[in-house]
DNA sequence: TTGCAGGGTGATGAACTCGTGAAATGGACC
DNA sequence: GGTCCATTTCACGAGTTCATCACCCTGCAA
């Protein structure tokens, strides 16, 4: 069953007191994580820039370039947006609490308990995976991102009603197969139907966001049996399908 | 039905009808969650103590062991505060009293829309996660520590109201996600929402401190649809996604 | 060729959603 | 009892959305 042998957990620790780093990488190897170690704020962000860490653990006070510059360089310059969690000293804590808009997602004061270091890196890791699962849909050239409801086509951004968006989610998902008007009309207005063919309209509109800005239509229509979407080009590079 | 990409939660769910457990489980898999599954009240009590669920979907009326058992075992026993939604068959008041006395957490009346299962169990995730008391909340430049309660935009300082803070945390942790004034109103009031439109004066003072002071909007109205917290600029440039 | 059902095009008004701001409410503290 | 402040409630107007309708076009079969 699954256990949570969470195997890669990938750490990047930048601490130049060697006496911690050495007891917070002890334990956290021994808990089944991967752990790189700097020692400085210069290779601890060549590293983090480098490499796709889970996460990262930054000192605050560093030789050299500080925790709270390597954070800010990590995102303003290298636009990398793995997690960075802080440690603060508890006397520097005030001053440099504002500067946690460098971009770090958590951060612990010292001393602190390893145990609890390694609760919030578990959920900081968690956090970002979790990011990448949103359902993003595709079909040719245009996507929709059903969480952000943004949609693009072309790399342009599209605004559709609320209704027309329902609708193209529907035909996305179903992509590349025909979708009945009746199947269309119940998947948006359930049970109680309007009495007259709104889906025309409906329709209509969409196509003129979607389609007619662009050269190739995606929004297809079959007389008398539904509609379907699909990048009729692209297709026929793949003739045959399974059933 | 066990993944091993644990990333947008881990449930177990426990129901001993196959059609019902299956169309769920699907659904949950193909939002991202790892979904493990058993049919009866023990082997669903045994994987509730064995694993860390994010939550437990579980059905009342399960053979041998009820779903009332399983719940107060794996509270009473085990010491598990894993947050349970629980299934019934009927709303009745005799129902939710017994539900709530044995430590379940939500409930859902069958028949019901597996798109509002799982927004309520989004909800639980959440609420579970919110006990880690710092946490960083990063959007665009604006930064909330939720240890603090500290919020700055641009390196200044902003002042909030209570329930505008509240309000700007559910939609920080949501970002860049849409969030629909239904579950906000939720998160926020619980089940006693008041009977006007507060929401909308509250978003409204939100957006005078976080917004109108700055060129970048980032709390964005989706009409008809929710409200999101994002800075559209810096979205621009992730537009390509996976496949 | 004609007839017609299915489908495209576009305007309209009613209903709804939102932003805005001010006034009423109500609880905490003095 | 009185003051302060967060919150709720209300009212208004601007802006959107959507069902509905009228009319035209097109594919297709007789």
């Amino acid at each position: 069953m699954t256990m949570h042998d969470e195997q890669a957990g990938l750490i990047l620790l930048v601490e130049d007191n060697r006496q911690i780093a050495e007891m917070v990488g002890e334990f956290l190897e021994r808990r089944g994580y991967s752990v790189d170690y700097a020692a400085d704020g210069v290779s601890g962000l060549h590293l983090a820039v480098a490499n796709s860490y889970d996460v990262i653990v930054l000192d605050l006070m560093l030789p050299g370039l500080d925790g709270l510059e390597v954070c800010r360089k990590l995102r303003r310059e290298a636009k990398k947006s793995t997690p960075v969690l802080m440690l603060t000293a508890r006397d520097t804590l005030e001053d440099k609490l504002a500067g946690l808009e460098a971009g770090a997602d958590d951060y612990l004061v010292k001393p602190f308990e390893v145990r609890e270091l390694e609760a919030r890196l578990r959920a900081l890791i968690r956090r970002d995976r979790r990011q990448v699962s949103t359902e993003v849909l595709n079909v040719g050239d245009m996507t929709l991102d059903t969480a952000t409801l943004r949609l693009t086509r072309g790399g342009q951004e599209l605004t559709v009603s609320p209704i027309g968006l329902k609708l193209l989610a529907i035909l996305m998902r179903e992509s590349p197969r025909v979708v009945s008007r009746r199947d269309i009309e119940r998947e948006i207005w359930g049970d109680t139907l309007p009495d007259s063919d709104t889906l025309r309209s409906h329709l209509y509109n969409l196509r003129r966001v979607i389609d007619k800005p662009f050269a190739r239509p995606l929004l297809h229509t079959i007389h008398s049996a539904g509609y379907r979407l699909a990048d009729l080009e692209s297709e026929v590079a793949s003739t045959v399908q399974t059933a």
